[in-house]
DNA sequence: ACCTGAACACCGTTCAAGT
DNA sequence: ACCTGAACACCGTTCAAGT
């Protein structure tokens, strides 16, 4: 099996998804593809440039169901939670890309496209379309972050638990309920901020 | 001027300020202290606790006033925008503290204390009051980084100019206003979730 | 009690050289 | 066209030794 750039990106992710991101070495890289470390510079420039070519192959493994005819809180839930269900497929690097999102994150990125086409949709004003994608995006990514960075997992242990019960709550199932109260809130949020639009151009006409 | 813990991590957060946490090595922080490199290791146990250091240092300087009086709706905003003015002092320490946020975030910290005390007092049920702190910390945590880290200011150069006018944004002023639209929105999302539980009780009774 | 030098086991990357 | 070895300039950290 030769080296190629492709391969290499597939086996970074690999060894991401094991030891996580910090433990990535370009040296450890070439062992895992039965290489000589110095073999991986001819098909790649860096370690850098190895990051940014796991990013692509991670975001183009992302698809989202197209349902424009949908009401646009629904559409919202279902972006995020498609978005979220590839981030768990990777946890790991999503948490690290998220967070040191340096370069990962792009405006063009198909997610921050559909969430913009679903807020126009919406109703929120051409004028403040980029302001409400970024709010909507970034907070939905803070709360996915913790989730995934487990900051969110060592919190909930520390929660009190449900009035004489076991207070083992099951794994998981508390990042689920934050999640989607976190969706509830800001869709609830959202819809607020619509209606003073509403009432700014009913006053002004 | 003889090596202390305490002139360590401050070294350490003059450095990070000018040149990013990456860019902090041991051996760089004892030449900025004019000391062997070895020497800081009889002060302090590794470089993992230099930053541990820096991050209570940080830390410490949080003061958010008390407005117990004030409604709950202005007191989130309050510390929010609190914290965010402590953050813009060290953008950089605090924009990795955030995002590779594995031991730096905990849930005694004075702000995490605060914001559950305010949601308490908000009304929301104690079987949920860790969630909702978690959602709306973990939120305004995500539209900050995205500010801290420069994700959001490279955003806003997109953005379509205002309809025949210059087409610059005063630099800083985009971030205010997405920073406080997130502040309005999750608010304004918190009392739709309010209402419910209102409902809910109602209801039931 | 506080500091130091030498040394170890790692890094990423360059470059001239091999096939 | 593709791979390799030697080498460079860095890391964090240990440890025995100095004052």
């Amino acid at each position: 099996m030769p080296l190629t750039e492709a391969g290499i990106y597939a086996a970074a992710l690999r060894l991401i998804d094991e030891d996580g991101v910090e433990a990535l070495t370009m040296r450890k890289l070439a062992t895992a593809l039965d290489a000589n470390p110095m073999s991986l510079y001819y098909h790649v420039p860096n370690k850098d440039a190895v990051l940014r070519g796991v990013a692509r192959m991670v975001g183009a493994q992302f698809r989202t169901v197209k349902s424009e005819d949908a009401p646009w809180q629904e559409r919202i839930r279902l972006l995020a939670t498609d978005f979220r269900t590839l981030a768990q497929r990777h946890p790991r690097f999503m948490g690290y890309s998220f967070s040191l999102q340096s370069d990962f994150i792009q405006p063009d990125d198909p997610f921050w496209i559909e969430l913009t086409a679903i807020l126009d949709a919406a109703g929120v004003p051409h004028s403040e379309l980029s302001h409400f994608t970024a709010l909507v995006g970034f907070a939905i990514n803070g709360v996915l972050t913790a989730e995934l960075t487990g900051t969110l997992h060592r919190w909930s242990s520390l929660k009190p638990p449900t009035d004489g019960e076991d207070g083992l709550t099951p794994p998981g199932l508390d990042e689920n309920r934050v999640f989607h109260l976190a969706l509830d809130t800001i869709i609830m949020g959202l819809e607020g901020q619509l209606a003073v639009f509403g009432e700014g151009q009913g006053a002004d006409h």
